[in-house]
DNA sequence: AAGACGAAAGTGGTTGA
DNA sequence: TCAACAACTTTCGTCTT
């Protein structure tokens, strides 16, 4: 991807050419000078054929369109649990043994069936919002290993596909330690933060999974970047953020305003003008959260603040 | 006039009976 | 299931630069 994005998109801000793809956050960044070109426009492709291939793949194994509807329409043989012929007459041992593995086959193939036709289905959903969230290819992958052991679990049962698959998304967003917010994972898959969320809480429970906390420096830099704050803003942010931990001035705080407040003082220290509802904005909190989170720590904490 | 500040009421989610 | 609760938001008036 790398070499397809050289030459062909420039960087809106020194008009370099040579733009390399962050796996980890899934933005494009230029070479040059560090700016973040667009988090959205290029990941047209990767992780659509990416996915495309795998979900081809598995169409040709079923070797069949999605909406195949087997079971419902009447289509399917069904062999009669009777070890008689069609004549009524009773068959011999042979026959009895090849009807009994031809019975489990049939049961095999219609439960891989079902099986295959749910992911696809909730593989093509995962792609949806995946491409709209421009996810990077891991997060993908693993929403859809997710997925799988959600099936396992039973979990789908009662509940809808993609209800179920746009959960997975979150949560391997937050394996991967991929910042993305609930409600945005939730608006990309056009479902309710709070039915998101019911699903979100039901895998975490079901399958066990202990969740890393997301860590308010990532916000810290997510932050940064959007506000095209200096490299040194976001090192002091992040220093301040660790002396405020020291203190425990962090514990029972959303992680976003922890990190919006870090920013802000930072800004202030280093004289990079950015208003308290800029950064609020920015980390998706009011401004009144970050004041809060800004009064608290500079309360406990010292700064020189150059007025 | 814009930004910062703070009080007060409201909201959505968690917890524990 | 329900109320209590803490964190956060909304709203709005006031102060500061």
């Amino acid at each position: 991807l790398a070499e397809k994005l050289e030459g062909r998109l420039r960087c809106s801000e020194c008009g370099g050419t040579r733009l390399l793809r962050d796996d980890e956050s899934g933005e494009v960044v230029c070479r040059s000078c560090g700016f973040v070109v667009s988090s959205t426009i290029l990941n047209r492709g990767s992780e659509w054929r990416a996915f495309d291939f795998e979900e081809r793949d598995k169409l040709a194994r079923v070797g069949a369109p999605a909406t195949w509807t087997i079971n419902d329409m009447g289509l399917s043989t069904t062999i009669g649990w009777q070890d008689v012929d069609a004549s009524g007459k009773r068959l011999g041992p042979d026959e009895r043994a090849r009807l009994s593995r031809l019975r489990k086959w049939q049961r095999r193939s219609k439960m891989s069936d079902s099986y295959q036709r749910n992911l696809s289905e909730a593989l093509s959903e995962i792609g949806k919002v995946s491409y709209s969230l421009s996810l990077p290819r891991n997060v993908v992958e693993t929403s859809s290993v997710i997925y799988r052991r959600a099936v396992k679990s039973q979990l789908v049962r009662g509940r809808t596909i993609k209800n179920i698959a746009v959960a997975c998304v979150y949560m391997a967003c937050r394996q991967c330690c991929v910042l993305r917010s609930l409600g945005e994972v939730a608006e990309a898959g056009d479902i309710s933060r709070k039915e998101a969320a019911r699903n979100y809480r039901l895998l975490v429970n079901a399958l066990d999974a202990p969740m890393p906390q997301v860590d308010p420096q990532s916000y810290i830099s997510k932050i940064v970047n959007k506000l095209r704050l200096r490299g040194e803003t976001e090192r002091l942010a992040k220093i301040i953020f660790n002396a405020a931990s020291e203190l425990k001035l962090t514990l029972g705080r959303g992680p976003q305003g922890i990190a919006a407040a870090c920013v802000y003082i930072s800004c202030k220290i280093m004289g990079e003008d950015r208003t308290q509802s800029q950064i609020a904005m920015t980390a998706q909190i009011t401004e009144v959260t970050v004041r809060n989170r800004y009064k608290e720590l500079t309360r406990q904490l010292t700064f020189n603040i150059p007025l």
